[in-house]
DNA sequence: AACCGTGTCAACCGCCAGATA
DNA sequence: TTATCTGGCGGTTGACACGGT
């Protein structure tokens, strides 16, 4: 299967210096006209659609880059509860950060709490994340969201209810419709889990966004368990 | 010093809905 | 009515910095 290589093409201070005066001093109606003013004023095609991310993810208003505050951390969360993954709608409620800020911090730290949590469990026992519809799962919800303080010993000894479990698979099989799923429940890990309100939302984090991928979360550090692929827990739930 | 894992930032991609021809 | 265009938006990826080992 071939790949395409995605290249980043950086802005320069002169083309931000250029988006800036065109759309401020010239009156375009829309992005593909003010992307062909760029070319014409540089010489460098930037499409329309870069035009606008670059606007409204970098240049359109002051930039917040201190680190995530325990206030804007429980507007994002709380949002993000609301609004579900409408950062747009978000980014409004939290004065001085992007839509883009936003949305890399939030897919930033449930990257990390799944690593976290992953790291020495079975394959079992795992977070495997396919869509943020997890979160509507208060339990799953709870070991996302915390706070990047939190010692790794919380995450070894917490460990999924049947429930979370069964809602983790319940989002492969929707999309393996042909295949059914034998669930086992010596193939589940039970135990009770507890957390304090003071776990979560409350945030030492420095910085402001995120890498989202979750494809590395399949290879796991000094972790004998590597990531399987759904279908070979469908095939044999105990490995 | 070199390597690796992780976090951050910026940019890109693809889908969708509304506008327009 | 339909096809095409455009902008908005959510999700994904690449590059790089930094700290730990």
């Amino acid at each position: 299967m071939a790949q395409t290589i995605r290249k980043q093409k950086l802005w320069t201070i002169e083309q931000d210096e250029l988006l800036k005066h065109i759309l401020e001093n010239q009156n375009f109606q829309s992005w593909t006209q003010i992307s062909k003013a760029f070319f014409e004023f540089s010489g460098v095609m930037r499409s329309s659609k870069q035009c606008r991310d670059r606007w409204n993810n970098n240049l359109r208003s002051e930039k917040n880059g201190n680190p995530w505050q325990e206030d804007e951390l429980k507007i994002l969360f709380d949002s993000q509860r609301i609004h579900g993954n409408q950062w747009s709608l978000i980014a409004r409620e939290i004065k001085g950060r992007s839509e883009n800020q936003i949305k890399n911090f939030f897919y930033s730290t449930i990257r990390r709490n799944i690593r976290k949590f992953n790291k020495g469990k079975l394959d079992s026992e795992r977070i495997r994340f396919k869509s943020l519809s997890i979160l509507d799962n208060e339990e799953i919800r709870n070991i996302l969201t915390t706070k990047k303080s939190v010692s790794k010993n919380y995450f070894l000894s917490t460990f999924l209810s049947e429930q979370a479990v069964k809602i983790i698979q319940s989002q492969f099989i929707q999309t393996n419709e042909n295949e059914t799923l034998q669930y086992n429940s010596n193939f589940l890990m039970p135990p009770e889990m507890k957390f304090t309100s003071e776990d979560f939302y409350i945030s030492d984090d420095s910085g402001s966004s995120s890498n989202p991928t979750f494809e590395d979360d399949k290879l796991l550090d000094d972790d004998p368990y590597t990531m399987l692929e759904f279908s070979d827990i469908l095939d044999n739930p105990f490995h």
